[in-house]
DNA sequence: GCACTGGATGTCAGTCACTGTCATCACTAC
DNA sequence: GTAGTGATGACAGTGACTGACATCCAGTGC
């Protein structure tokens, strides 16, 4: 997903184009550089040439920009997961939503592995990053309830979902001649059926 | 102008005891009055009878004074795995450890009650929430390591355990009636290991 | 009793994340 | 060319946190 489309479409950033992407780039570099604590939203506004109350009306906080596509991630999941065969298991099918929203990734694998480290690196925005994984499990678990499947066995599988899309990504990640991401869920969701 | 003489006046000296102890229940006092968002690091400090500054000497942040008890709950869990017998699963050891550490919960129900109550209003404290569970995840997996678990065996069976916990405290919080952590954690692992 | 010391506290100044408000700018529709 | 719309800039203000330094209380040695 290109977010110069985005806001394009949406008509945003009307003097130079793309503010959204010149600071989220910016952010990107300078968190790498310096570290997260120490760029301040000053810092990324200026690099991005727009005006700090600019960057907190495009972000709600500082660590939000790195962050841009996690919606469109979650509506992946959610079409991919009602889509998914109606013989496909309450866990298959939320599989099947992780291995769409993986996709995205594999589009800009480079990009997903800087934006992994700089998060590695920073435990308030590994805190952001949670919450947004809590998102996709509730995304998931209400998709899954759409196909009738029962509250506490929605809220399971979606939970089992997203552990395994959590854990097949730290392997995709580190393995620089990893097979692609499904490989890596459908690996993952082997090891994780087998516990006992 | 004297401190002594305005701590002495209300009764207390200004090395009264439990400053933690009474910062943490004016915490939860103000944040089910008002609001998180509305109460400041002031209004603690000034409820508890003393300073701001000392208030973030006690807690990193505003956040962390809801989670004093999670330290404990860890190590809690750490030991109940190691000391689990040796023919149980990596699942089963990990749910030992859960069963545990809820253990610490269930001797306060009350207190946990309120204190998700306020969690569950405000975004931000989820957020915090999520990492402890989190380090929780991460405690439960090394436990498991030191039993000779695989890497990913031990990170799916910790995630999986962790996600058990959370399911059963919403349980277990949201029914009057219920029958113990204990059972509440048996009931949703059954469920877990049910999903195709 | 008394000086001394360590740890916890108070005070104050400062940085930075974020917010509300209002004027301004670029583009569009008419 | 004029009015409308939406993004932006400028500026002031609040509150979360931090660093530096003075101060206080309790315990220790004498």
């Amino acid at each position: 997903m290109s977010v110069t489309v985005i806001t394009t479409l949406l008509g945003m950033g009307r003097w130079e184009p793309d503010a959204r992407g010149r600071m989220i780039g910016a952010a990107m570099e300078l968190f790498a550089e310096r570290g997260f604590e120490q760029t301040t939203a000053g810092d990324i506004a200026e690099r991005a040439g727009v005006s700090e109350r600019t960057f907190f009306r495009h972000f709600a906080d500082k660590r939000e920009v790195l962050f841009d596509g996690s919606e469109a991630m979650e509506r992946t999941a959610y079409d991919a997961i009602l889509a998914a065969p109606a013989d496909h298991s309450p866990l298959d099918a939320a599989l099947a939503g992780m291995v769409a929203a993986g996709g995205l990734l594999e589009d800009r694998r480079d990009h997903a592995v800087r934006r992994s480290r700089i998060i590695a690196a920073n435990p308030s925005l590994q805190e952001r990053e949670l919450l947004k994984l809590a998102a996709m499990v509730d995304t998931t678990a209400k998709a899954l309830r759409e196909r009738e499947v029962t509250e506490l066995n929605a809220s399971l599988a979606a939970h089992s979902a997203v552990t395994v899309f959590y854990v097949a990504f730290a392997g995709w990640v580190s393995d620089e001649e990893s097979p692609g991401f499904a490989a890596c869920i459908a690996e993952t969701a082997a090891a994780l059926r087998a516990l006992k």
